[in-house]
DNA sequence: AATGAATGAGAGTTCATTCAT
DNA sequence: TATGAATGAACTCTCATTCAT
C-alpha cells in the first residue's frame, strides 16, 4: 500500500498518540490536531478511526518480519550464534520501533479489532517459524538439546525486551540515568539485554550439567 | 480500605471490564450494567471512573507485594533456591490475578493516571528491593556473581510471565491445548515458566565458566 | 407503551416537525430545540432517531384502526349507509391526524425503515379487512355487486382524501379560502369530499345499469 | 433547457434515488456513485443538489402538461367520452413517470424548495385548467351538472392514481400477483382504475337521479 | 443512603461544496 | 472542461457526571 505525504503524517502521528494515550484514549480530532490537517481527512483517507488502526499494522508489521534463510545457510557461524544474532534482530527491532510495540501490547490484551488481530498472529507466527528453524537446525546439528518448547522461549525473549521498554523511565531513574540522553540509554539497555539473552539461550539450549 | 459488597462487586466488575476492554473502552455505564446496579452508584461511592480506576489498584496492589524477611532468614535454604522461591511467589501472584496485570500493563504503556502511576511505582519498587535482599544475600554468601542489574533481571522475569499471560491463546492453539480446561493449561505454564526460569537465574547469578 | 410529559412533547414535536421537513429533512436537534428539551434527551428517551420514528407510528397507528363490529349487526341502517358511515369515520381519521398522515405518505414513499413499514403494513390490513367486511355484508345482503376490487376502491377512497389534505393550500387559493379559518376550510372540504365519496360509492357497487 | 449525456445520466441517477430514499436521504455522493460520475459533477454541472432537484422538476414537468385543444375541438366525441380520453391520459402520464411523481408527492408534503413548488404549482394549475374546460365544454353542452368543484375532481382523480401507485406492492401481495411482471401489473391496474374512474365521472358529472 | 432523570461536552462520521489544477 | 483533493459544518449518538429527591 502506498500512502501519500500527508496519509504518512497522519499515520506517523496516529502511531505517536496510540502508544502514549491508547487507541481509545485517542481522538479523530486529537490526531487531525496533531498531525495538522483537517478532522475529516481521518475518514477521507482511512475510512474511519478503526480502519486508521487497522492500516497502521498493515504498515508496520509489514517490514518487521525477520528473515533467516540466509543466515541459516552461513556454516561459518555457529548454532549459537546464529541465535544470538536472530535475538540482537528482534531486539533491534522492536526497540526501533517502540511505539508501535507498545500500540502491539496494548491491543494484545484488548484484542477488539479481527483484522488488527490478524496481523498480529500473522506477525508472530511468521516470526516464530523463522526462529524454530534456527533452533531445529541447532538441535539437528546436535548443539541444542532436544527438549524446547519454541513458544515459551520465544516469549520469554519478546516479554523480557517488552518490559524493558515500556519500563524505561523507571529504569533510568533506579540507575541514574536520567540526564543522560534517551538514545544512549536505549544503547546501552539494548546491549545488556543482549548479553543477558545470549546466557538465557546458552542455558536453556545446551543440555544439562 | 473497607468496601461494602456493592464496592467490591463494582471493583470486581471494573476490573474485569477494564482487562478486556480497556480504561477508555470500558464506559461507566458497560460496568454498572454488568455489575447489576445503578449508574449514579459509580460516582456516587468512588467518585468517578478515574477514582474507581484508583480505588482498584489501591485494592489490587496491597496484596502482591512479595515478602522475603522470613525467607532470608530461613538458612536451610540455598541462595539459589530462595532466588527459585521468590521467582515462583511472583509467577504466582502475576498469574492469580491475570486480570488486573492486563490492566497494569496498559496501564504502563499509557500511564495517564499520576494516583495510578504512584502506586505501580511503589509496587515495582517494594518489590524490586525484596528482589533485591535475595540477591545481595546471595552475593555477600558468595554464591552469587558481583556484577548484577537487578532491574533488568527482575523485568526479564516479570516481563516473560506478563508475554506468556497475554498470549495465552496463541499458545494453546499452538500446542493443540485447545481442548484442555484452562486452569490446567495454566498450571501446564506455571510449571514451564518454572522450569525456564530457574535455569534462567541459574545461568545470570552464577559466576561464568 | 406509556410515555410521560416530556416524551409526549418530543413525539409531538417530531410529528410536526416529520410532517413539514420529512424524517430525513429533521435533525435530533430541531427536535430537541424546538421541544425545549435537551439534545441527548432524544437517544436518552427513545434510543435513537430512526426509534423516535418508530414509537411515534406505534402510537399514531394504535388508535386508528376503524372499527366496524357494531356497525355490521345493526340491522336498521342499510349496507349503503355503513360504507357511508366508514367513509366519514376514515375521512374523519385522516383529517384529524393530518400531520401523521403526511408522514405516513412519505414513509410510504421511502419505505426505509422496517419497523415503519410493518407498522403501516398491518394499519392497512386492519383496516382493509373492516372495510371488506362491509362490503361483503352488503354483497351478501345482494346491495352491491359482485365483482369489486375491495383494495382498488380502499385506495380511491384514501388517496383521494390524502390527495385533498396535502394540497389544502392550493385549495384554498384557488377557491379563494385564505380569508377563511383553516378548521372552517377542513370542515367544508370534509364535507365535500363526503359527498363526493358517496356517490363515488354508489357509483362503483351498484348493479350497473 | 440542452443538456448532454452526462447531465442526462446524473437527472436520470438522480430521479431514481430521490424516489426511494427522498431528497434528504440521498446524498451527492449516493447519486454520483450511481451515476458512474465524479462527486463535483453535480456542483459543476447543476451548482447545486438543490438546484439539481429544480433542473431535475423542469425537465420533467415540461412534458407531463396535459394538451386538450384538438380533443375539445372534436364534435365526434361526447363529453363524457372527451373526459374519460382525458383521464386516461393523465394515469398513462403518472404511471409512466412513477418515479418522478413519487418524488412530487413528497415534495408537496414537505414543500421546501421553492423553485420546485412553483413548478408543481404551475403544473397544476395547467391540467386543471385543461381539465377545466373539458368539464366547462361538458357543462356548456348540458351534459355535465352545474355545480361541479374541478379541484376536488381532479383531486380525487390524481390522488386515486398516486395511491394505487406508492402501494403497488401491497396490491400485488393482496391480489397473489407477485409472480406476474411488473409492467403487466401496471398495465393491469390501468386498466382498473380507468373502469373506475370512468364510473366515478360518469356519477360525478352527471345530474343526480 | 441511594437513584432515576437529566445534561453539556465531546465522540466518530458524513455532508455538500470549493478549489487548484 | 473536468476532477481529485480537501474542508468546515453539521450530523447522530454516547460519554461521565450531577442533581433533586
Amino acid at each position: 500500500m502506498e500512502y501519500n505525504e500527508k496519509q504518512k503524517q497522519i499515520l506517523v502521528t496516529a502511531e505517536q498518540l496510540f502508544s502514549t494515550k491508547g487507541f481509545d484514549g485517542t481522538s479523530v480530532r486529537d490526531i487531525a490536531d496533531a498531525a495538522g490537517v483537517n478532522i475529516a481527512m481521518i475518514s477521507y483517507y482511512f475510512g474511519s478511526k478503526e480502519k486508521l488502526m487497522e492500516a497502521l499494522f498493515e504498515q508496520r508489521t509489514t517490514n518487521i518480519k525477520v528473515k533467516v534463510e540466509s543466515l541459516l545457510k552461513d556454516d561459518s557461524t555457529t548454532p549459537f550464534q546464529k541465535v544470538e544474532i536472530l535475538a540482537e534482530d528482534i531486539i533491534n527491532k522492536i526497540m526501533s520501533k517502540k511505539q508501535f510495540f507498545k500500540i502491539m501490547m496494548c491491543e494484545q490484551v484488548i484484542n477488539k479489532n479481527p483484522v488488527v488481530m490478524n496481523l498480529m498472529y500473522d506477525l508472530k507466527k511468521k516470526n516464530l517459524e523463522e526462529f524454530g528453524k534456527i533452533i531445529t537446525d541447532g538441535q539437528q546439528k546436535g548443539v541444542f538439546k532436544k527438549d524446547i518448547d519454541f513458544l515459551l522461549l520465544y516469549n520469554m525473549l519478546v516479554g523480557s525486551i517488552s518490559q524493558m521498554m515500556i519500563t524505561i523511565d523507571q529504569y533510568r531513574e533506579y540507575n541514574n540515568l536520567t540526564n543522560i540522553p534517551e538514545e544512549q540509554v536505549y544503547e546501552q539497555i539494548k546491549k545488556k539485554l543482549s548479553e543477558n539473552i545470549k546466557v538465557l539461550f546458552k542455558a536453556l539450549l545446551s543440555y544439562e550439567a
